[in-house]
DNA sequence: ATTGCCGCTGCAAACGTTTGCAGCTAGCTA
DNA sequence: TAGCTAGCTGCAAACGTTTGCAGCGGCAAT
């Protein structure tokens, strides 16, 4: 798992240059359980730099997602962000009942990705694919409250 | 087509109330091209209603969302709305190059829908979906130019 | 070590969207 | 037709996000 010292190298390109503040919101979405928002990230990074401001955080993530280092994850409203790795890319499924994420394997979106090209010559963008429903637990009779 | 009429009388359920600014909002949604934002929204209801305020059209739209009158396309970074059509319900595909849409016939989500069902036991929300990507014009060597 | 360049930062203002509120009005009742 | 009530509107302020700008600081050349 060499996610994080990739990253690193990723943001040195370009005359792109590593700040202590990339560094550490870096650290803080590769150390986080992976759907952080940026309210979460600002907090984070506070704690260790209270002087960073919001729209260091707002335009550090939208660079690192640029480069591919992180992954910008539509949950709800709200985005979240991830590590970027390739190595075990995958979708989410996010039920809107529970709000829970669920990993989805990439094989029923490879054919659905071929037969659009195919079909219509268009080609998906499917890196990072989330797909709103009802999970299995929210799908039975007493389960399915909103939010819970 | 009765979907205009049936909008009306959709709108008057549960004691929500047809007001001149919400018919002067649905003519506006149902006349238009399909693909209009809250700003262009806002700017022909004014013609007819000067008066008429930003927040009234995201509430009217939220409304009418809410209701099922109107459904909310994401394409690039702006919502579009356009009128709901059940009869002819169709997807997007949208090219992240000119930024046009083509409609997505909804047998290829099928397959996909009903192998997440058997798989995770997860009933994805299907029935408005956009997909980005890059179009067959605009993958044609000469043709990728970025927000064409 | 010093200099100069250019990218980055924090601040503050701008932008698009949402929310609270007081007054207005559609639609019901008689 | 007149009167009532709950839902709707416009206004203005709040919120989250983006942008412009002046100054700071990392990096490379000297």
């Amino acid at each position: 798992m060499t996610t994080y010292k990739d990253a690193l190298q990723t943001v040195r390109r370009d005359g792109v240059r590593l700040t202590p503040q990339r560094l550490l919101l870096l650290s803080i979405v590769a150390n986080g359980n992976g759907h952080m928002g940026v309210d979460e990230l600002l907090g984070k990074a506070r704690e260790s730099y209270p002087f960073i401001d919001v729209s260091t955080v707002y335009r550090t993530l939208h660079l690192f997602k640029k480069l591919g280092v992180v992954t910008e994850v539509a949950i709800g409203d709200r985005l979240h962000y991830e590590l970027t790795d390739a190595n075990s890319r995958h979708h989410h499924m996010v039920c809107r009942f529970c709000g829970n994420a669920f990993d989805l394997s990439p094989r029923y979106l490879e054919e659905f990705s071929q037969a659009l090209v195919a079909q219509y010559g268009f080609s998906p963008d499917l890196d990072h694919f989330t797909v709103s429903g009802v999970c299995s637990s929210c799908a039975k009779p007493c389960g399915n409250q909103e939010e819970g």
